[in-house]
DNA sequence: CGAGGTTTTCGCCTGTTGGTCGAAAACACG
DNA sequence: CGTGTTTTCGACCAACAGGCGAAAACCTCG
């Protein structure tokens, strides 16, 4: 260890805020450092930006070992993270990412590492529980003007589970009715024809969607300013 | 020099994208590079992330050595480039920010420094014309839905004034019936009761409103998914 | 001082979107 | 075959945005 602040370089570390929707509120994933600093107390999954690796693959590479990257379904840049005091020396810098998982994914994890509610985490490392906040807030955002439910459903759902997922990330009541209508219109719901099995105590059987991409896109954006009719540049 | 990438430190560069609208096209303040590598091309302002300061702090520092820093309404971060080749070795991320100059603002700057259309960029250094559009979308996008277009007009303006400049930023016609009714119903526009003298060749005198807040806020996001009547949590 | 030209402002109409409610549909169970 | 349960659908309404044209307020020139 030389004068490496006095030469400007800095470890980068790239991290991810994984979500999942539990029946009714959100989880991130999160495991227990066993080795100090703040030993004991639980981190996001990351490391590392590796010399070779741009940050996206970085992230992806180290999420690799807390879970089944295929069960991820959608990967994004949040923000950096740089405040010099975010942990103790030396420095770190890093990126952070959201990463979102289906609800009817249960990736096996290793033994340091489990699902916690986001609205009552566990004792955090560093900065952390700020991190994952701010992840949610992405989601809550994003979840209004484009199609990334698809990131939290199941490949085919009802409505009725498609409102609970909606209802769990945004900590609010939403109607079926509505949010079938809206999306539907916006054309990223699309039904499969088929039904699902009524539950055990009866109820006519729900029609199953499936999302008409599993790629992010964002919905038509606001209304304001919107192109005029003749879609004519100025 | 010795094995700084195997020990994983990296170099941390800020850049900013500051924008500004000209009468009929947006402007990006962009210096020439009088040194290898990529001397004589264009690059955007920035430099080293310092041992104490954070990204935001860094850039507005760097910031400063090309322009006024009290003419630059609003800074956010925009995303992380970190592409291994990105430009030569050796490495290094930047953090790029977008930085937005009121078109009434003519900041003195160095002699290397100067204002380019983005449509029309000059020969770029490294990745910076890909941050550059990066930046216009972003400004593109918030422009629909949050109140930044503060930061593009000056301290009062007429509603035209406010149509050109929101024309320029989209790249479409704008209608300035739209643009009054939609912002003042959001309550970002606030009428100031005085009005402008008449143009050199008539006219009825323009209304000159402001913005009622000059700092970033979200105009109530999508009507989708928003809380129901009783904004009561689930 | 009035006519014609210019720019801004305002009112009206229309189409779309989203929120709400309640009835109807489709199932299970006894 | 009624009752309870869940889902679906239609209808209504309020809010919002886009478009258009008339009216308002100013200029200059004859």
């Amino acid at each position: 260890m030389w004068h490496v602040e006095a030469e400007g370089l800095i470890a980068h570390d790239v991290l991810a805020v994984v979500l999942r929707m539990a029946p009714s509120s959100p989880e991130v994933l999160l495991w227990q450092r066993a080795r100090e600093p703040h030993s004991g107390r639980w981190a996001l999954p990351g490391g590392r930006l590796g010399a070779t690796e741009d940050v996206e693959v970085s992230v992806r590479r180290h999420l690799a070992e807390k879970v089944d990257l295929g069960e991820v379904a959608h990967v994004e840049q949040l923000s950096v993270f740089s405040d010099p005091h975010r942990g103790p020396a030396p420095r770190r810098v890093a990126t952070a990412f959201l990463g979102l998982v289906p609800s009817d994914a249960d990736p096996a994890v290793p033994a340091d590492t489990a699902w916690h509610p986001v609205d009552a985490l566990p004792e955090t490392a560093f900065d952390h529980g700020e991190i994952t906040r701010d992840g949610l807030e992405r989601l809550r955002a994003k979840l209004s003007y484009t199609n990334i439910g698809f990131a939290l459903a199941p490949e085919v759902f009802s409505i009725s589970e498609l409102r609970r997922l909606y209802a769990a990330a945004l900590g609010h009541r939403v109607s079926a009715t509505n949010l079938q209508r809206v999306l539907t219109r916006r054309g990223v719901l699309v039904p499969t024809g088929t039904t699902a099995a009524p539950g055990p105590s009866g109820g006519r059987p729900a029609a199953l969607f499936r999302f008409s991409e599993r790629r992010l896109r964002v919905t038509d954006p606001f209304a304001t300013l919107r192109p005029p009719e003749g879609a004519r540049d100025c």
